[in-house]
DNA sequence: CTGTTAGCGCCTTCAG
DNA sequence: CTGAAGGCGCTAACAG
């Protein structure tokens, strides 16, 4: 049985009250009494109840985080920034990851929302309808989201101006001179981004006074990591009697398959196809090509949805709008290049 | 104020207790209270209060998943395999990463072994000093650990056969005829699979009745991600006038680092230089050429924890012996060739 | 099958 | 600055 706030209590000669105090409110006991209460704590090797506090106070100090799957770069990027955020306000994280599994993500839903939980949450990236998340966003726990939006969500949203980046994506190679661009895009139905980028694409066409083929977007359903539904696609892409001249890849996973496909069929990137991704991950370095991309600032949203989510659980004022839209930037390398060069 | 037991039993017309056997044990309650309860739980939008059960309970349904980072792939999958065997079993995960941070395992150690902090602990892949290992422990809470062994160090672990990958690695490249042969490893001193990985590379020579050059042996304390020391390394190993023939990556970012020096330099994979990773990590079937690498079984590695865990928490007996090596497997892709071809 | 009762360990007024 | 006392919401004996 180990040593709860009585013993020390007992072994200190002084009370529970003062030895809670002692931890939680040094500053209103005595220098001595507090020197005291630590020895008889390190003796008896006492460690708090945390559950028989959360019961008294009413909170965790645990903040939930619900992503799409932790295996994605950015994603990755933005819990640690979370993460780092986290500790610093002494607080620590539930990762909740729902692979795409609506039953899943209400199971997690359905436990965040309970009592005593978790103090607050954050919800990266969903892919699922608004029904689910409303349920989230009704109950009274605060919440942040990033990367969605959907009517009648009032709750917060940080999200990558993913309009600019694939605007600046396409008008790069419109500007290279290609006019045959395809779009490969994911069609997640609430998934905000998805349509910022679509819209991303056709206001560059716009702004050149053009207008992109229709039949060149294409929208699939499956995340990066169902390759095979994404390379087939892309082979689909490229058997058209009359092929694109260039790809925008929603992302950097899709814009490596199309790499994969171009190398098994002798294509030449850029000579013969001229591809972007999207986040500028990693490997966009490495691969060769080096791959032209965009930047998405992934710990910015991370290290300001924390900040957001600790403002409305402490009641401050949030530091940024509800709607807040982070700036991307492309990053210019080797993957794309005048078309027929 | 949200509701609790007790308006749930008064609307229901029954006693608290009968309301908690109700959501605990339903075989011990009559179909029609059941469903009165359900009813007024319902009616009430009741949430249990989980604090409430842990302090009553003494657990938490959680466990602790202490990593390094998060934003490797390998900890990627492991943790994910992880949280999928979580969820089976009804837990839930903390996320710990320590970032390198001793201060900051520290602080999650502490965290982990207060009361009603945590059900079960694993500690993947840590790289740190066995002390701060071992009062995790001589904690009372079930632990698992993931490649790691220190003296003095009963907690059970799960190891990927890193000789056995360095291993294979090493000899298909003696096989080729490559004699100058570069290890590239880590140093990190308490982390065991940098001394499995070096002792793969010298019995592969001694099993060729050879001896590596020791010079060709780098070990670099920094981690992955610190790129610029790996690549400082890498160019140190080129300018030597007597150059290896093929390098031994200890993972394939590092081996991606080798790429990207070979393509500043002109110097083609796998004519000039044969390189070979660890790891098979997406980026290696698209990177040109696809790198020749090891397979691990990443996932693998984090049911098995889990479940040895779960056992652990269970009194039950393990599924598979305290310390237990996973096998990994060779992949021979394009990043090798005879030298000199 | 159901109700009564007694805490789990801590924090927090309220007095002193 | 310190102590006494009550209760946070739930579960687990124990009776009935």
């Amino acid at each position: 049985m180990p040593a709860k706030m009585e013993d020390v209590a007992r072994l200190a000669g002084v009370s529970t009250a003062t030895v809670s105090r002692a931890l939680n409110t040094p500053e209103l006991v005595s220098q001595q009494t507090r020197s005291r209460v630590l020895a008889a704590i390190e003796e008896l090797d006492y460690k708090l109840n945390l559950a028989a506090r959360s019961l008294r106070t009413n909170q965790t100090r645990t903040i939930a985080i619900v992503i799409p799957t932790i295996s994605e770069p950015v994603i990755n990027q933005v819990v640690e920034a979370v993460e780092d955020a986290a500790i610093n306000a002494d607080y620590t994280l539930l990762v909740c990851s729902t692979r795409g599994d609506a039953q899943r993500e209400q199971a997690y839903i359905e436990l965040i929302t309970q009592q005593t939980a978790v103090d607050g949450v954050l919800y990266i990236s969903p892919r699922s309808a608004p029904e689910h998340v409303l349920k989230l966003a009704r109950s009274t726990i605060p919440l942040v989201m990033c990367n969605y939006r959907a009517d009648g969500l009032s709750a917060p949203s940080i999200l990558f101006d993913h309009v600019s980046s694939i605007h600046q994506a396409t008008r790069h190679l419109l500007d290279l001179g290609h006019r045959r661009i395809a779009l490969l895009n994911l069609a997640a139905p609430y998934y905000y981004p998805a349509r910022m980028r679509r819209e991303g694409f056709e206001q560059a066409f716009a702004g050149a006074g053009l207008a992109p083929d229709p039949s060149l977007i294409v929208q699939l359903e499956q995340p990066t990591y169902d390759t095979d539904e994404w390379r087939a696609a892309i082979e689909a892409l490229l058997d058209r009697p009359n092929r694109p001249t260039a790809i925008v890849a929603f992302n950097d996973a899709v814009a490596f398959e199309v790499y994969a496909v171009c190398r098994a069929r002798g294509l030449r990137i850029p000579e013969d196809l001229s591809v972007t991704g999207c986040d500028d991950t990693l490997p966009a370095r490495y691969v060769n090509p080096p791959l032209t991309t965009v930047r998405i600032p992934a710990s910015r949203q991370g290290h300001l949805a924390m900040e957001y989510l600790l403002a409305c659980m402490n009641g401050e004022s949030p530091p940024i709008p509800p709607l807040t839209l982070l700036d991307v930037e492309l990053i210019v390398r080797e993957s794309c290049a005048r078309p027929g060069a």
